[in-house]
RNA sequence: CGGGGUGUAGCUCAGUCUGGUAGAGCACUCGCUUUGGGAGCGAGGUGCCGGGGGUUCGAAUCCUCUCACCCCGACCA
């Protein structure tokens, strides 16, 4: 790896000489997935527990989660989905009901055989009374919900019905990754019944498109919307629709999901109605999530080397207010920071006034590492002036601008919105440029043996089918990402996932 | 689940080959001087050397088992 890999504007690249010191070590270019890690553990988000595969997600890390729920959530339910909850621990003989399905998910199931503890021999505890039958901690709800929507359903007057719950789910991960892949995780996941396969299937790509929404207009990630291949298909799905970020070494993760789950499962669970024509009939369902892994996306598609940048959608605070003060102006100064701190929270933003007793240029770093979008200086000219002095964090040092406070507070959500923007735009533009064109199966072998380029190969779908490309996805250990709804089904997207 | 690597202070790591009283930088605590992109000087605290078992007069170091984390795969809505 001798080239920079990375986006890095020139002026990035002219401070980075001046400061050969990132907040963030080893650099992205250095080891990416070592400053990943380094990324979180900066921001405080989130670290690994006694658990193996299962993390404690940091208040400044859930922060970030409930934001999403707020506005992903609101998205849902003005869709006409309504919220509930269904229980963790479902019956052995659900999951068993479809064997698509269980097939998909077997070896990651964690399984609860036993209710009571007794003392051992050793003087330890021991599980001690076998359940009559064994339950799966839920992988995803389709079975438990499905069983509850054939109580539900009884007529097509019933329909549709649509349901969603944020919840914890358990996958038996071999290869876990904060946020990423761990194996607990947070999620929501929505299970949606119809009364004909085109209701089924027109909201399953509805649904898809409320991903693609909420990642570009709340997270600033532009994603490929499309549909997988069947290999890559949800067990018991008749198809899956997805949608894909690029991160910035040039892997694909699949933020969203959405499922046509036809009449799968309608039919394992018995959810029959009367129609209109009095005779009875299987519904259509779908289902479709988005978790605590759209968080990784955003470190990845976002952060820099000096950690986290924070879409200001979703950021903790919009803005840090970090007091300078000296020996004889800390009252003023700080009496100052918080009456800004107050003219900004009426005005509807989230804001950290940092006043602990620490050295200013501390607070600054912090506030760099956890990506808080602007960052605002106050000290005695300021003070003097009736000024503030802000620091937008993807552009740096170089944009801060000494500006009046009362044209702050005004045009603080003009500046929040141009770095949404700028954030999209510069993310956009890394992807586009990193994905190839090519027409042929050697095409596809030349670029991703060639260790300067990285990213994503578009080709005539078609090629999918060759036994080349079975060989070439080996050799490099990539897959088809999608099929785009761009082009129609007639182009794949291949690339390394998450 | 296969292959490889790493576990030593809050963090990054040296020490392990060749066994002999536990180390550095940063962080932390106190004091003074400082304070607009990671301050300076002085003083101070910090460890079941991942865990169990062994070899040895003596183990961070050697042997063995185990756990966790990281990487490459396999697997994976």
């Amino acid at each position: 790896m001798t080239e920079p890999r990375f986006y890095m504007s020139a002026q990035q690249q002219s401070q980075s000489a001046k400061k050969p010191q990132t907040a963030i070590t080893p650099t992205r270019a250095e080891d990416f997935p070592a400053w990943y890690q380094a990324v979180i553990r900066a921001a405080d988000m989130a670290e690994n527990s006694p658990v193996r595969g299962c993390m404690i997600i940091k208040p400044y890390g859930f922060a970030i989660w409930e934001h999403i729920q707020d506005i992903l959530g609101g998205m849902i339910k003005d869709v006409g989905v309504e919220n509930a909850y269904f229980p963790l621990l479902i019956p052995l003989s659900f999951i068993a009901k479809e064997a698509e399905h269980i097939d998909g998910f077997a070896t990651e199931c964690a399984v609860v055989t036993h209710h009571r503890l007794e003392k051992g021999p050793d003087g330890g505890l021991i599980p001690a009374s076998p359940l009559s039958e064994p339950f799966v901690i839920r992988p995803t709800s389709e079975t438990i919900i499905g069983e509850a929507l054939s109580n539900w359903v009884r007529s097509y007057r019933d329909l549709p019905m649509k349901l969603n719950q944020w919840c914890n789910v358990m996958r038996w991960e071999m290869r876990p990754r904060m946020f990423l892949r761990t194996s607990e995780f947070l999620w929501q996941e929505g299970h949606n019944c119809f009364e004909t396969a085109e209701d089924g299937n027109e909201d399953a790509r509805k649904m898809l498109d409320v991903y693609a929404t909420f990642l570009e207009d709340a997270l600033a990630i532009p994603v490929i919307r499309g549909e997988k291949t069947p290999e890559e298909r949800f067990p018991g799905a008749i198809a899956t629709y997805t949608v894909e970020a690029m991160m910035q070494d040039g892997k694909a993760l699949q933020a969203g999901t959405s499922h046509d789950l036809g009449q799968t499962f309608s039919r394992s669970a018995n959810i029959r109605f009367q129609g209109r024509d009095g005779g009875e009939h299987l519904a259509w369902t779908t289902s479709w999530g988005m978790s605590t892994r759209t968080i990784g996306g955003l470190i990845m598609v976002h952060a820099d080397d000096d950690g986290l940048i924070m879409p200001p959608k979703i950021a903790p605070y919009h803005v840090s207010i970090i007091p300078v003060v000296k020996a004889d102006n800390e009252d003023r100064v700080v009496a100052y920071a918080k009456a800004l701190e107050q003219d900004l929270k009426a005005a509807g933003f989230r804001v950290k006034c940092d006043v602990r007793d620490d050295r200013p240029s501390n607070k600054m770093w912090e506030s760099i590492k956890k990506g808080v979008p602007v960052r605002v200086e106050v000290g005695g000219n300021e003070v003097d002036q009736g000024t503030v002095t802000a620091v937008r964090r993807d552009l740096g040092r170089e944009s801060k601008q000494t500006l009046d406070k009362s044209a702050f507070v005004a045009q603080l959500g003009g500046m929040l919105d141009d770095m949404h923007k700028a954030l999209y735009a510069r993310a956009k533009a890394f992807r586009d440029e990193r994905i190839f064109d090519v027409e042929t199966l050697d095409e596809m072998d030349a670029f991703f043996g060639d260790e300067s380029k990285f990213g994503f190969v578009r080709m005539d779908a078609a090629l999918l089918a060759d036994p080349k490309f079975a060989e070439l996805k080996k050799k490099y250990a990539v897959t088809p990402r999608c099929l785009p709804f761009a082009d129609n089904g007639a182009k794949a997207i291949i690339g390394k996932s998450y």
